[in-house]
DNA sequence: TCAATCCGTATC
DNA sequence: ATACGGATTGAC
């Protein structure tokens, strides 16, 4: 019997079929209609299966003209799925060509019955039953509209220069223009958007820390996103600092189905206001959210891998339109995206004053790799210059760690045949061959991890091996020798160290792993610069530039002493923007380059891959956007070039098929045409029931 | 003219 | 995948 008020659900159903890909409506029998709220996942009959689904909310009747079936189950009364989150998974599955099932995949975690039965239900939960929702209900709580957008930074240099002039140098967000401006529009809950530059030597997790407190002394909530693991444990301690205990939560992949789930529960029921996460938590049902801030957003760990592929920024700002709530973009350095948001007026610049900005950073110079002076002592043997080598004794003898980036981790990750050169390639899967292990003695496959007893090369058939590229685990064995009696520290691959005592160590670090040293490292030597700028990827430059400002950010101001050594030439424009400290020329100019180039972020792009006809059948197919253009297709090479994005790319591929790959781009007017086309593409597709892969990616965070 | 079967399409 | 509707076919 269906329910005697509502008795139709409007159901999200857990298919990702892009033809599908929309809600369907379900009559409710009266026995389920008090647990039938807008957010409660219920099982349902879809097209003879029993599948997952979310309601999204209720209804008279329906529009559908056939006849309905009944909600098979409600799983649990436990309203998971909120009705801003529905309607952001809708508009991230829109721009990113997906399907709204997948985003949802990525967004709600897998329930967990014994941790939902814990916590009792708030009251709220409908137990009497009396007052079945309205369908204003469903949508109601979420959507402010879009008005009373770009709510300028206003300049509020007055209090930082009020800080200064009562003599105190200023600290916090008092160190930047509009910084206070920002805090001030987070508490009067206006939707201000700024791109924030991050001093050297700042503590930024404290720095979002205030802005979150600040969030919540306005009675809203915030969400803040990092890239990794470390920042976010950085993170967490900042804000039990700023908020006390128990006034956040840190949601994280690691934390295993039970407590991801409890943490979950605890935001979505609204108990916790105030999140903290990686990647996936940019979905987080955060109540009342007024801020949404993302630091780093360079780092490609933001990106995510699985369908559609949506980036922690963009899923943000998609987010703060949509609720018209603050958004704060971070970082030391700056992307090109964040850099178009700024030019485009949609934000302002949160920075600070040139001599702020001099005042903090340390000692930046270029050395090359000018490794000639006495080419046989310990250091030219550690491939450091005089100048590193220099600026490495000067901070240990000040009792100060020095940090030693290395971009690539391991002994020798790449190993070439000594005659003809090429890669070193393993028998089994044609994966990229390595030394490992301590003194580099084991050869092994970096993919299949199968070990390597008599290397051959494949092309010539030699079987002497020749270093191509140097690891972290070798930098270390070379500098130990270069200053005896110093400890080294090693914080690379699966050990990665979060911080190190304030003492004389070399702490060797691949980007992103750098610990951090209270008080500052004395030091920094930047190696290798060449293997990082060198990468066949639009993004290099940015890149390094990122990796580069994110170690030197962690030595000591110049007036302590501290110095950073990079190596590479001063006469190239990342090297010249790292010592004037420039993060934003280096975004503009890097901008500008895209736009003659017609690259990401001046121009949308996706990227169509999978067998060859396949991809020309797509092709064919798409309706592309007026001064739409496609490139390629060209075929996929299975090389090792682009050093760690390997995950997604199956290891062994049947070699029978040659995988192709096609980029389309259109004028950023033709963004949302260019999704539709690419969204009609796949719903055509899979209701011919075309089988294969076909994978289409909305802005691909690696593109060559 | 009607039932059995085939095929394409929607999936509530 | 399965269910349904319309078209097609074959027997009366």
């Amino acid at each position: 019997m269906p329910a005697a008020v509502l008795p139709v659900a409007r159901v999200l159903v857990d298919v990702s079929l892009a033809h599908l890909d929309r809600p369907y409506d379900y009559l409710i029998a009266e026995s389920d209609s008090a647990a039938t709220q807008p957010g409660v996942r219920v099982r349902v009959r879809f097209a003879g299966r029993l599948v997952n689904g979310y309601v999204l909310g209720r209804l008279t009747e329906s529009e559908h003209p056939g006849r309905l079936g009944f909600i098979e189950r409600v799983v649990s009364a436990e309203p998971v799925l909120t009705a801003e989150v529905a309607e952001l998974a809708k508009v991230v599955a829109e721009r990113y060509a997906g399907s709204v099932a997948d985003v949802l995949r990525l967004a709600v975690p897998p329930r967990h019955a014994k941790t939902e039965a814990e916590t009792p239900p708030t009251e709220t939960d409908a137990i009497l039953g009396m007052t079945p929702p309205t369908s204003a209900s469903a949508s109601g709580a979420a959507l402010t509209g879009v008005s009373g957008l770009a709510v300028a930074v206003g300049g509020n240099a007055g209090v930082a220069a009020g800080a200064v002039a009562a003599g105190k140098s200023p600290t916090g967000w008092l160190c930047y223009q509009a910084g206070p401006a920002f805090l001030t529009a987070i508490r009067e809950r206006r939707p201000a958007r700024a791109v924030w530059q991050a001093l050297p030597g700042e503590d930024w997790p404290a720095r979002l820390a205030d802005a979150a407190a600040e969030a919540s002394g306005a009675g809203v909530g915030a969400l803040l996103i990092v890239p990794d693991a470390r920042d976010l444990v950085r993170l967490d301690a900042a804000l039990t600092a700023a908020l006390g205990p128990g006034r956040h939560v840190a949601l994280s992949a690691d934390l295993g189905p039970a407590e991801r789930y409890r943490r979950f529960l605890a935001v979505s029921r609204g108990s916790v206001r105030i999140v903290a996460g990686t990647r996936a938590a940019v979905f987080a049902p955060v109540a009342e959210l007024g801020l949404v801030a993302v630091f780093d957003d360079g780092d490609d760990l933001l990106a995510e891998p699985r369908a559609p592929y949506p980036h922690a920024r963009e899923v943000l700002m998609l987010r703060s339109a949509a609720r018209s709530c603050a958004l704060l973009v971070g970082g030391f350095a700056r992307t090109a995206e964040a850099q178009l948001l700024v030019e485009s007026g949609w934000a302002r610049t949160i920075s600070a004053q040139r001599t702020a900005v001099r005042a903090a950073a340390p000692r930046i110079e270029a050395a090359g790799d000018d490794y000639s002076t006495g080419s046989d002592s310990a250091a030219a043997k550690a491939r450091l210059s005089p100048a590193a080598f220099a600026a490495a004794r000067a901070a240990l003898q000040a009792g100060a760690p020095v940090l030693i980036q290395v971009p690539r981790r391991g002994y020798v990750p790449v190993v070439a045949c000594v005659r003809c050169r090429k890669r070193a390639q393993c028998r089994h899967c044609h994966g990229p061959l390595a030394l490992s292990g301590p003194g580099g003695t084991l050869l092994g496959c970096r993919w299949c991890g199968q070990p390597e007893a008599h290397f051959r090369c494949a092309a010539c058939g030699f079987d002497q091996l020749r270093a191509v590229s140097v690891g972290a685990g070798r930098t270390a064995e070379e500098l130990g020798r270069a200053f005896p009696g110093v400890p080294v520290i090693n914080s690379s691959g699966p050990k990665v160290r979060s911080a190190v005592p304030a003492e004389p160590a070399l702490v060797i670090a691949t980007p992103g792993g750098e610990p951090v040293a209270s008080g500052g490292f004395g030091a920094a030597l930047l190696l290798d610069g060449y293997a990082m700028l060198g990468r066949p990827d639009l993004r290099a430059g940015e890149e390094t530039l990122r990796r580069w400002m994110a170690a030197a950010a962690l030595v000591r101001p110049a007036s302590a002493g501290g110095r950073v050594v990079v190596g590479a030439d001063a006469s190239l424009p990342v090297v010249q923007a790292l010592i004037r400290w420039d993060p934003v020329g280096h975004a503009s100019a890097e901008l500008a380059g895209r736009r003659e180039l017609g690259f990401p972020p001046a121009a949308a792009m996706a990227s169509i891959e999978g067998d060859e006809p396949i991809v020309l059948a797509a092709l064919d197919r798409l309706d592309l956007p007026p001064d739409g253009e496609v490139l390629g297709p060209v075929a996929l090479e299975d090389t090792d070039s682009g050093g760690q994005q390997s995950q997604n790319r199956a290891p062994a591929q049947d070699d029978d098929e040659v995988q192709l790959r096609a980029l389309v781009r259109v004028p950023q007017a033709g963004r949302k045409a260019l999704s539709a086309a690419l969204r009609a593409v796949a719903a055509g597709r899979s209701a011919r029931k075309e089988g294969g892969g076909l994978r289409i990616r909305v802005d691909p965070s690696d593109l060559f």
